[in-house]
DNA sequence: CAACAGAATATTGTTGACAATTGAGAGATG
DNA sequence: CATCTCTCAATTGTCAACAATATTCTGTTG
């Protein structure tokens, strides 16, 4: 946390942004990127001498974590890193596929001819690099596609959108990360077309379902590991 | 060993609930109940000194309040009562749907003759009710309906559960209430016979779809007073 | 009299300190 | 040698004080 780079005294101590929010983001950082592993007790202490700030700010992001549920709380004994098992990520799994097909749904009720060529030119773009055998620009793309669909769908699915993003973060808390193996590739991107067809028919329930499908491959394709 | 006399100041007695969380439950309740109203500002020092407890609590269940969606918090000026709109209770409105008619299904594709009895024998309670014309009795068994539901979904549907619960208390922020009109008693508990008939079958998406449509016409009743 | 500058006040942001609880290890005891 | 208790260190729970910021009030000036 470089906050106090400003050698000047009065600006650094003015801050927009209240501490709580860049521990949040620090200590969700931390969290996702594994420095702290599920199961792992957060030391109050130790965290907010780390990140060079006193304990409130760290107790106040703490409980904004658990109540997006990164975290559980022990009275009296502190709070851990969420151990994620296969139970809850399959809820996560079903939940995010659900808000995904919401998400799509949304888009094709309402969606214009901008979006949708943006869409349909996302896709082909994806299947010349399944072509070209690009894998790292497919999976980069494909998130960019999808996160593409979720802020199309526009303010009056931001809540939904909020969710879904929450349940990818989540989903990462799961020990035993789930590697999109790369033999899928043209599924994936079958189911993609698929998705764009719906919403450029305006077909809403085409889309959620399509949206919903796509992703429910991934709890199959956890499912198949085991 | 002699013990010394209860004249401290603080109580400090085995907390085995942590005080936060007494806050953070009154807070709901206060703001749920009315007594602070939408788009109020969450005064910490008068909150504090009214729960007779210091301010750290009280900051750590805004966050936790915050979170939920129940207040927003702006840097350095306070946390505020949401003020829900017309968009944001529709939003609510269709996730409620999608995560009842998530409950539903999740329920049709694990259902034993017990729950299924149990609730044949609600709906079938109800139609009674509405019969004599008892509608608190309605309202109060159709609640208890839709939470069995919730409950019978079991373990693996509990993060859903959550957010119907969740989404359940933030509709109420809504300044206009809806009351639901008395006129549509009887259709709906035609929808509660549907939603049965469906966990009873086992059929999932039939269960899902039933579910889902009953919570929307919320929405829709919503909508036609406008 | 309106508008603005500046002080006074109220409120939030942050900190360090203290009390209480938990967990671990040393020592006693059967 | 196992086990129990007691003490001690580590950590969380809570608080009151201080610093910074926003808001309100007031007096001055054009």
């Amino acid at each position: 946390m470089e906050l106090d780079q400003d050698t000047r005294p009065h600006v650094a101590l003015r801050r927009q942004r209240p501490l709580v929010l860049e521990v949040r983001d620090e200590l969700e950082r931390m969290i996702l990127h594994g420095d702290i592993a599920p199961g792992d007790r957060l030391n109050e202490y130790a965290l907010a001498e780390q990140l060079g700030v006193s304990r409130a700010p760290v107790r106040e992001a703490a409980r904004s974590l658990e109540r997006e549920g990164l975290v559980t709380a022990v009275a009296n004994e502190g709070v851990y890193v969420r151990k994620l098992g296969l139970e809850d990520a399959l809820q996560l799994y079903d939940l995010r596929a659900l808000m995904a097909g919401h998400l799509c749904a949304v888009l094709a009720s309402h969606a214009d001819a901008a979006i949708k060529a943006e869409l349909r030119g996302c896709v082909a773009h994806m299947d010349s690099l399944i072509g070209s055998g690009d894998e790292p620009g497919y999976f980069e793309l494909n998130l960019a596609f999808h996160d593409r669909i979720a802020e199309a769908a526009g303010p009056n699915a931001d809540r939904a959108r909020a969710l879904y993003i929450a349940f990818g973060k989540e989903v990462r808390l799961l020990r035993r990360r789930v590697l999109d193996g790369a033999a899928s590739l043209k599924q994936s991107n079958e189911e993609h077309h698929r998705i764009v067809a719906a919403i450029e028919a305006g077909d809403v329930e085409g889309a959620r379902k399509a949206g919903a499908w796509h992703h429910e491959n991934g709890k199959k394709r956890l499912l198949d590991r085991l």
